[in-house]
DNA sequence: CGGCCACTGTGATCCAGGTCACAGACTTTG
DNA sequence: CAAAGTCTGTGACCTGGATCACAGTGGCCG
């Protein structure tokens, strides 16, 4: 998003991200005595099914994504995390020591923040403002896998294309491949393919190698919502 | 689950939840000034999409069930909320004012502590114990959500049902109409009749009306693992 | 006991979407 | 540029499961 470059101190990565910002003083300061700020190249796993957490991790800048795989190789995107962000999964792997059976992957470069355990339950401990954001997650996460729920329990493919298009357009665009977009929505290639052909007949979006450019946005709006 | 009666105190009722007997003494004490003890009937709605909360809510003895509705009138249940157990969505919505589109009804008659929301924060920076407990909740659910997606999303609902039918066997026997199992799953109900005919003729459960009996568990075990 | 209502069983269809199998187009690289 | 790899388009096909339409059937209540 930015294109400063990554910060290399605990201090200057607190003061970017506004959620530390918000964290008292003192209470920041020695925890950032044992924190690590690292950079991951793009690709990399960042938990696997059973992995175990030791650190608590906030994001600075770049995106991890969350999904789960399916053992026929399926797969859907459950949420991804940005800069300024935490992943929930981590952190309650951290706090309960609970498992999950979803994988993180860094999607771009990825600067993060590294809190081991014991400064991170200090922070629970000596922060209001620090639980305030660490709730907030909770609760955004819940709310978009809610979604998710409704969207592949009752929700049809061709609309939940449609919205995952607009969702992420950057100028008009997304930038992916049918596959991967498969790989969004857990479904097949093929019916990706079939589906934004569709949409491109119906001139709402025109399509090149590797990237969906929105022709018609009010048209695919319509084509989301419509039930 | 118990068979006594309802704790009609708040110094009853906690004494009850293993996560409120944790909470400090004073903390608990006085909490307990502006709590009360309620109860409702079963079928009885406690939160609907849009609705806003002033309380956070701790079941003591019953059943709530939280599930999504669908406008076409399909159903899916998300999770249920026992004794001693909190909802998450309730906690979420009290925090941090976020709307959800679930529904939340009893499925029994349910005795629950509610504590305004003053006293919860002060709970919730007063004591350790309590906030590992709401951690530890939204840890739970989120966990069960993810597997909700990965079953919806990957999984058959013959093996969702017969999953199900084990998971909430009481001495080998499920006490449900076809539609509420069909509700249950996010399904239709001539789907489940028919599956349900399925494993009958199997041998693996038997049917009568409104319930459904298992009689070879290994077999159903079996059906709901097999890939 | 007779009628009504909720529940169950089942056939007939229909359709979204998953799978398979290729063919062609674009890109990258040697 | 040629070969190899990747991505896209599409036809053929299959199947799980949703929907519609009834016909029983068991139970309860007036």
């Amino acid at each position: 998003m930015t294109n400063t470059h990554a910060p290399v101190s605990f201090e200057q990565a607190a003061q970017r991200v506004p959620m530390l910002a918000m964290v008292e003083p003192d209470v920041l300061d020695r925890a950032g005595r044992s924190a690590q700020v690292v950079t991951l190249p793009a690709g990399e796993t960042v938990f696997q099914p059973g992995a175990e957490c030791h650190n608590y991790i906030v994001v600075l800048e770049g995106w991890v994504k969350v999904h789960l795989l399916a053992p026929s190789g399926r797969e859907i995107v459950l949420y991804r995390v940005g800069g300024g962000e935490t992943c929930v999964l981590t952190t309650s792997c951290l706090m309960q020591g609970s498992q999950y059976d979803a994988a993180a992957i860094t999607e771009t470069s990825v600067t993060a923040l590294l809190i081991p355990r014991p400064a991170f339950n200090e922070m629970m401990n000596a922060s209001a403002a620090f639980r305030q954001f660490i709730f907030s997650s909770f609760s955004t996460r819940l709310n978009e896998l809610l979604g998710l729920v409704n969207e592949v329990a009752f929700g049809h493919v061709d609309k939940r294309l449609a919205g995952w298009l607009l969702a992420r357009a950057q100028r008009g665009r997304v930038t992916a491949t049918h596959q991967q977009i498969a790989g969004e929505l857990g479904t097949a290639r093929e019916v990706v393919s079939r589906l934004l052909k569709e949409l491109e007949r119906h001139g709402a979006v025109s399509l090149t190698r590797g990237a969906v450019s929105i022709r018609d946005e009010a048209r695919l709006r319509q084509l989301a919502a419509n039930d």
